[in-house]
DNA sequence: CAGAATATCTAATCTATGTTAGATATTCTG
DNA sequence: CAGAATATCTAACATAGATTAGATATTCTG
């Protein structure tokens, strides 16, 4: 009601999953939500906290990430506008990870009662949230091999591959031009690099005339060889379930 | 019905997380399951199937993984009974990575049709498999820091600990003694690390005490000292979800 | 139970990435 | 808009872990 255009895209997204009737949207659109503005680099969950709210992100960008014994940070997963930013914590009671801003974010708090209300009372709404959190699993996996088994340059790539479908696939981004709004220290904790390594490959991928970065705006040059160099497949992200995109096919 | 033990295990894991009342439990013992058993080292589903049916693990062990464009092999996950092994792939429709077995394994394979149907009839039965699916995906995550930021001790010690509280929690391993059906070259694609590597750090973890190895069998001598080793947090595996368990607490 | 196939273990050497320490550029903030 | 704070970039050097190439043990299989 009060921000349908938010909504509209957590409504897009949920519906590119599972087929909605008028109930079910009209029960997603009745959500109770608290909207808020937070600062750039602002905690949304800390690790070990109880986690009863859920977050939607409206604009603006986010990750998870850890923090090991020995102070060394891993980011686990970026997430732009129309993401459910907490299903991931909600549902297990306690935060095991945090999850951050990276800039400034429109966010909307529902309490994790009433999205558990809406998955009983509309299970196809809980299906498409289910497989939402399956999505988001399925990019965990391809981390673990992205950071587990291939060199710099590939992470890297892959990395870049990765964010520039999904904000495509999400309306954020077309042409393989967009603003990454990470530091190079941000995307060596993506990677498990080092920030000075980082640095290194991304000047290589612009002497490859894979990429032209110029500050925090990324255009994919050569597309084709970029994802060959970052071992990238589309299919982890299931850009298609539900019914195939005109993204998916057109690659 | 036809082999009620097996599903006891698979009832007590959902039950561990959300409580059922009696027609959730006969619902899920109506399940229709077909039972089977599989050589060690088979293919339970393939990268790039169609992934239409949900394997359930009632004895032995298996592994998720990919392989990149270059060969290199990566696991995501191992498995051990009573889990369900495909929730992930299988509400996807097509598989983003392969299960495998480690060892000879009972499954029972039940449609896909017939666990979303079971998620919609009996809501509390559904929030538990989602529930599952979330753990799963905390594990991943984790394994998202242990490959990207630990050294290797800590890595192999790491995921030492991780497999004898999983093993335990499941009633299927005591006092931290137990068989690990793997090779080390199975542990380096756990750990992102080469078989000779692994070697030395298993030699390095008995010189210092940490554990003791005969063929496949591990004791974890030091349990204290090994945790901090692997800087390992029970946190992630939610083994408290639904209530503590005494595991938990005695930790 | 013998021979083949796997798996473990070791040593020597190499290399991708880390570390350290700045110099330079960019962006914030009062 | 000046000074402080961040971020980017570089070079020299160090090292954890990879690679290669066996030797030895273990386990399968007919």
């Amino acid at each position: 009601m009060t921000h349908p255009v938010g909504l509209e895209r957590v409504l897009r997204r949920l519906e590119s999953r599972v087929e909605l009737d008028a109930e079910d949207r009209a029960a997603v659109l009745a959500l109770p939500l608290t909207f808020r503005t937070i600062e750039p680099a602002a905690y949304i969950v800390r690790e070990g906290e109880a986690a009863d709210i859920c977050v939607i992100l409206f604009s603006g960008f986010a990750y998870r990430h850890k923090v090991t014994g020995d102070g060394e940070r891993q980011i686990m997963s970026i997430h732009m506008p129309g993401e459910f930013l907490d299903l991931q914590n909600c549902l297990l009671g306690i935060a095991d990870h945090n999850v951050q801003t990276l800039t400034r974010c429109e966010i909307a708090t529902v309490p994790v009662a009433a999205l558990r209300a809406l998955a009983e009372t509309r299970p196809k709404v809980g299906r498409a949230m289910w497989i939402d959190t399956l999505i988001d699993a399925a990019i965990f996996r391809e981390w673990i091999v992205n950071v587990g088994r291939r060199d710099s340059i590939s992470r890297i790539s892959h990395l870049l591959c990765e964010i520039a479908l999904r904000l495509e696939a999400a309306g954020l981004a077309e042409d393989r031009v967009y603003e990454l709004p990470m530091t190079q220290e941000q995307l060596a904790d993506c990677t498990g690099l080092t920030p000075v390594h980082v640095n290194r490959v991304l000047k290589e991928l612009g002497r490859q005339g894979l990429i032209d970065r110029d500050k925090r705006s990324v255009r994919i040059v050569d597309w084709n060889r970029l994802q060959h160099v970052g071992d990238f497949n589309t299919r982890y992200l299931h850009l298609e379930v539900g019914g195939p995109t005109n993204l998916q096919s057109a690659r």
